[in-house]
RNA sequence: CGGGGCAUAGCGCAGCCUGGUAGCGCAUCUGCUUUGGGAGCAGAGGGUCGCAGGUUCGAAUCCUGCUGCCCCGACCA
């Protein structure tokens, strides 16, 4: 490719919207284009990205025993209304009518479209398993779309759904994609974790997550130092190695005006930190006899939302009471709550559980007790893991420490079990000719997510460092005042030849700009690799040669460019 | 959906407070010079100042409404 074919349009200013590097170094690169919010065109440059990360996608899956198919991106409301998923999606599934007034979605997913296949084509276990996948366009009409391409409304995902007569050979195939997820990764050259997820709403067992590790991650993951563990912060396990002391103190009601907060407690009355509790009052779930629960974590803890979402007793989804009804119940506001006969149930942190003689709000307004203990004089609260884990905690499998880097979730595995096919009544002959439900398994990866992440993990201050495999061009041919010279022009077209004959990914830049224009473009769309020709250097018989996070460019035989190429792209 | 901000040339911005001929840098086009790290000089093109009302002799500027976009929170590949 040449660049004048190219079109190459690049900046050296990025547009104002612009929030994260990424973002800003595709727009620069001209690799995409906003045409709405959260709807991108993908330019020529950024297209070859995209056929690259596919091309691996496809390779891993096909290899890993799956089989491309393509489903329509409209999907009709019925199937919808089968899953029970038309009523649960809320506004992010972009819904439209037909000219018959009839209902239909854009799909943000496709179990429903796939379980309909299943259980169409499947009649007997002997077919099974199975694993389909598609690479295609998907809308979901985000709250928020932001950071370009990163969390887009319409994006490229690879999905894939398989289908299984037993547990074991869903576990199996849910390895098996482990597997190919990780080659996929490693082949992009990309610094990702595995971690254990949370299953959400979807349900089912197993859950894993693959993060790319980057500074600017909206997801949290923790890992241990010492072994294998991995997991969403928002999934990590918290353990508590405290063991409960006797009390040592009398329980006593302070009063405590203009302390609110933990932070006030702590400097007005040089209580430890570790010695306070934070009570927080949300709504209780169906199952619970109160209308309110109580969820305790230590003064310098966070509540871990997911972790009190999934508790039985609370309300799903997670409300906070408000100040109205806490007053209502209590007859003390936020800032003096505390357990000590506290009208509802009490979840207590597993740390929490574990102190003796804390302090508290004594749900009086304006006062606190200090020297509470459990049993004695608050009852014995109903443990649970409720905290956020911090650095430095131990990790749950007895292994080191745990720590906590940030991370752009690019892919998603899921154990299903039998939701769909349940619903929709999937189901095959076993071999005593027993109608049985399939187990079904799927498998997400952000196409379009992949490249930006890409761009979030390997840049510097001149642009993107693509990695090899995922690079728009592995080659960088760039000429030094071509017109001026005819011989360089012929040396130049004939290199170009042999590197492309040679399948090589090349892209000479034949636009004849002073040279600093031309290094700076190639740097900012980031090839991996560049080749610098001149009159000067042909002369001697040199060219010059430069990767992108070299210092600085060394000189090689000019005579020989397209062996040395090929012994650094083998 | 709640909270905050922005909207002036393709991009980045100034002008608005205090109403009076719409400007700067980058990019684009022409010419000359230059030519190994985003060239210099001279010239040129390009904007119903987001939209709709209102106030006024006169509105980018003041007032009202709308729309779009961005940022912060709950969702997700």
């Amino acid at each position: 490719m040449r660049t004048s074919q190219l079109h190459l349009s690049t900046t050296k200013e990025s547009p104002a919207d612009a929030e994260v590097i990424s973002h800003q170094l595709m727009l620069r690169s001209g690799m995409i284009r906003r045409l709405a919010a959260g709807l991108y065109t993908w330019m020529p440059l950024g297209l070859r990205v995209l056929r690259k990360i596919e091309k691996i996608v496809r390779e891993e899956m096909d290899a890993a025993g799956a089989s491309e198919l393509i489903m329509p991106a409209v999907q009709p409301a019925e199937l919808w209304h089968e899953s029970g998923r038309w009523g649960q999606f809320g506004p992010e599934l972009l819904r439209l009518q037909d000219r018959h007034g009839r209902d239909y979605c854009v799909g943000p997913t496709h179990e429903e479209v796939i379980t309909d296949i299943a259980r169409r084509d499947l009649r007997s276990y002997k077919q099974l398993p199975v694993n389909y996948y598609q690479i295609q366009t998907k809308f979901r009409d985000e709250v928020r779309p932001r950071f370009g391409v990163m969390r887009s409304r319409e994006f490229i995902m690879k999905d894939a759904y398989s289908f299984h007569a037993s547990p074991e050979s869903l576990q199996q195939t849910f390895d098996d994609m482990h597997r190919a997820y990780t080659n996929i990764f490693s082949r992009m050259h990309l610094t990702f974790r595995a971690v254990e997820a949370d299953s959400g709403a979807i349900g089912g067992s197993g859950s894993m997550e693959f993060h790319v590790l980057a500074e600017s991650g909206e997801d949290a993951i923790a890992y241990s130092t010492g072994g294998d563990y991995a997991a969403n912060l928002e999934k990590a396990e918290a353990v508590c190695s405290d063991t409960l002391a006797e009390p040592s103190e009398e329980m006593t009601l302070v009063d405590t005006p203009d302390t609110k907060t933990i932070q006030a407690l702590v400097d007005n009355f040089s209580m430890p930190v570790e010695k306070t509790i934070k009570t927080l009052i949300c709504h209780a779930s169906e199952e619970c006899e109160s209308d309110l629960v109580a969820l305790l974590v230590r003064g310098d803890h966070q509540l871990n939302e997911t972790k009190a979402n999934n508790h039985p007793l609370v309300a799903s989804p997670l409300c906070f009471a408000s100040e109205e009804e806490i007053r209502a119940a209590v007859g003390a506001g936020p800032g003096s709550l505390g357990p000590v006969k506290l009208p509802m149930p009490v979840i207590a942190d597993h740390t929490v559980a574990a102190m003796s003689d804390f302090g508290a709000g004594a749900n009086i307004e304006d006062k606190h007790y200090f020297g509470i203990n459990w049993g004695r004089d608050a009852d014995q609260p109903i443990v649970a893991d409720l905290r956020n884990i911090e650095a430095g905690d131990p990790s749950p499998d007895g292994k080191g420490e745990l720590q906590i880097l940030r991370g752009i979730e690019v892919g998603h595995i899921f154990q299903l079990g039998d939701k769909y096919s349940q619903a929709m009544k999937a189901t095959v002959l076993d071999e005593n000719g027993k109608d049985v439900v399939m187990s079904m398994g799927c498998y997400g990866i952000g196409v379009t997510r992949v490249a930006a992440a890409a761009i979030e993990q390997n840049n510097d201050d001149n642009g993107i460092i693509w990695p090899l495999p995922i690079a728009p061009f592995e080659v960088a041919l760039v000429p030094i005042n071509m017109r001026r010279s005819e011989s360089l022009k012929e040396a130049t077209e004939k290199l170009y030849q042999q590197l492309k004959d040679e399948g090589i990914d090349v892209l000479l830049d034949d636009r004849e700009s002073r040279p600093g224009v031309m290094f700076a473009d190639m740097e900012l769309i980031g090839i991996p690799m560049r080749v610098v020709l001149s009159e000067k250097g042909l002369a001697k018989g040199i060219a010059e040669f430069k990767g992108r996070t070299d210092e600085s460019a060394t000189e090689i035989d000019a005579d020989n460019i397209v062996e040395f190429l090929k012994s650094k792209l083998a």
